[in-house]
DNA sequence: CTGAAAGCGCTTACAG
DNA sequence: CTGAAAGCGCTTACAG
């Protein structure tokens, strides 16, 4: 173990109380300027570090904020997770950040983590909300922002998002201003609110037109190219009439994509597809999808500004954000013939 | 602010002194276990979480490991920080994350955040290694790994890779065995240690089987589709003789090929492709790009076993990693007609 | 403007 | 087995 510099070592290198320099290091008016620049020097001079966990004990303040995402390998939240940690590293936070697989005890100990370490903050996109879970955000008692998800109506908490309902219904209108009547959806677990909100929109923007899309007429996959490849199989094969799809998000489009490029189904000719998200890979030359965009980074930003505020400004519970999507117009929809 | 206990309140509660109740929770041995056993009931009735940045400040050790990465948004990366975050949790340690966006101020700021919070350890994808920042790292006087970039010879510090060396040369050894000749190589900046490594196997494997490239065989990118889509577009101007092309990563050679295809050149019939990753992407249906697949996960938890080690063995200095890759033939090269 | 003292919430020898 | 005391490295009233 090598030497670290204390503040008490520079005091005593200065002949002057820890007072003093702790004065000149953290810009406290009640120095003068010579004292000052001369206790910066010898910090210099002697390799000071502060240490931050000491400062943090007793301000009650550690500068570090939460993240939890479920998988920082899924392109969406990746972005997610850029933007957040370009705002709180400019802002001097750090950020912490927790993969939970969507298992709940991951999610459990990560907010445990928290408590423990005294984060000023969470960003949370959680996936399970139960009583349990519920009373130790309480408990925390440190300002959380919610990512894609309401936070439960106890929690009086903002959200980040974007409007998935609306974005949906944007996707739908375009498929039936196309004149489809007959659209499959491919959908994700009931447990995530965005596929929810989805079906939802799927489900209302349909009967809103008077049509009533038959039981068959949806699927459910997971977040994988497998897994969109294969739903579209059992989709087409239970729905074979079907003239567009809407999937849940990109990933699950493209699969379903491929499954129909490898049957020779020509695309948009005699099936349509719309995704979500606008990922980067569904721009490709031989995607050019047509989907829903989200402004990714941007959510990520809006949520760490959110926190900030609420950080600095203690009690303060500003307004959720709700993010404008756009309907991303390219080639794999066509008219119904 | 809501009332907090600490541990004097669970030691006036129950009347006992706090180095009981410290005892209890840490499983000190010298404790009868009925004071245990009421200890962690009374804990649990007044809800309390130890304080975690207390006992930072007087164990010196915070349980909290950096990682810094240029972009998590990058799909290799974020696949390594998966992996990272995956061993380092189950370990008890927190990770925290930075994004450099490949700027020295970026990752200075994050190297003096981490001396500053008594980080025990980092995880580290450095670009910039300087003088100062050397002389930074060596005062941090924390164990740290290095990932995908070989550590500065004056510092004794492991590292996890993959032979970006080796990997390029299987690439260019199955082009040649494919009786290529002419083949062109779209790399990365000479900034990038992978990048240089990968272009070096390009040239010795060429020279080693009596083949000199022109100079006009290198074109250099960035990691983006567009990048390689533009890149391609200048190389074949350059070097319309050539009858393949090693692209030094899978991103550059999905643009490569998607400037093929919109041109209508033939893959593999004109020109075969090999790329260098194995993303996800690539094994679309469309793309199904021949590549050298490298083990990103795995290469995360590596780094972060390796450092638990070093944290918890003090000096201990264990060997670098270099995990092997693996040729993934595909359908994007073809022997040269 | 400067210093001495108390204290943040813990852990850890040291006595008993 | 238990407790009193010192101390981790800082900040912050309080005097002067």
């Amino acid at each position: 173990m090598r030497f670290i510099a204390t503040i008490k070592d520079i005091a005593k290198y200065l002949g002057v109380s820890v007072s003093t320099v702790s004065r000149a290091m953290n810009n406290h008016p009640d120095i003068r300027q010579e004292t000052k620049e001369e206790v910066l020097e010898a910090m210099r001079k002697l390799n000071y570090t502060p240490n931050a966990v000491a400062r943090s004990l007793i301000q009650r303040k550690s500068y570090t904020i939460g993240l939890m995402l479920p998988d920082i390998t899924d392109p969406f939240l990746s972005a997610v997770a850029h933007g957040v940690e370009e705002v709180l590293s400019d802002g001097g936070y750090q950020v912490v950040y927790g993969n939970t697989s969507k298992r709940r005890e991951k999610e459990y100990n990560f907010m445990m983590g928290a408590a423990q370490r005294k984060m000023d903050g969470l960003i949370v996109t959680s996936d399970f909300m139960d009583r349990e879970m519920i009373d130790l955000i309480k408990r925390l008692d440190i300002p959380v922002v919610f990512m894609r998800r309401r936070p439960p109506e106890e929690l009086e908490m903002p959200f980040v998002d974007v409007d998935h309902y609306k974005g949906s219904c944007q996707a739908l209108d375009y498929l039936l201003s196309l004149n489809h009547t007959r659209i499959g959806f491919i959908g994700m677990p009931e447990t995530s609110y965005t596929g929810k909100e989805r079906y939802r929109a799927y489900l209302d923007t349909l009967s809103k037109n008077g049509l009533t899309p038959p039981p068959q007429s949806r699927v459910v996959g997971e977040k994988t190219y497998a897994s969109g490849y294969e739903s579209m199989g059992r989709l087409m094969k239970a729905y074979p009439e079907m003239t567009a799809v809407f999937a849940a998000n990109d990933i699950l489009a493209i699969g379903a994509l491929e499954w129909l490029a490898e049957q020779n189904i020509s695309v948009p000719g005699r099936i349509s597809v719309v995704g979500f998200d606008n990922l980067e890979v569904s721009d490709l030359h031989w995607i050019k999808l047509t989907t829903v965009a989200q402004p990714r980074k941007e959510m990520g930003r809006k949520a760490a500004e959110l926190l900030i505020n609420m950080v600095q400004e203690d009690g303060l519970s500003p307004p959720s954000i709700l993010l404008d999507t756009e309907l991303i117009i390219r080639r794999t929809c066509a008219p119904v013939r």
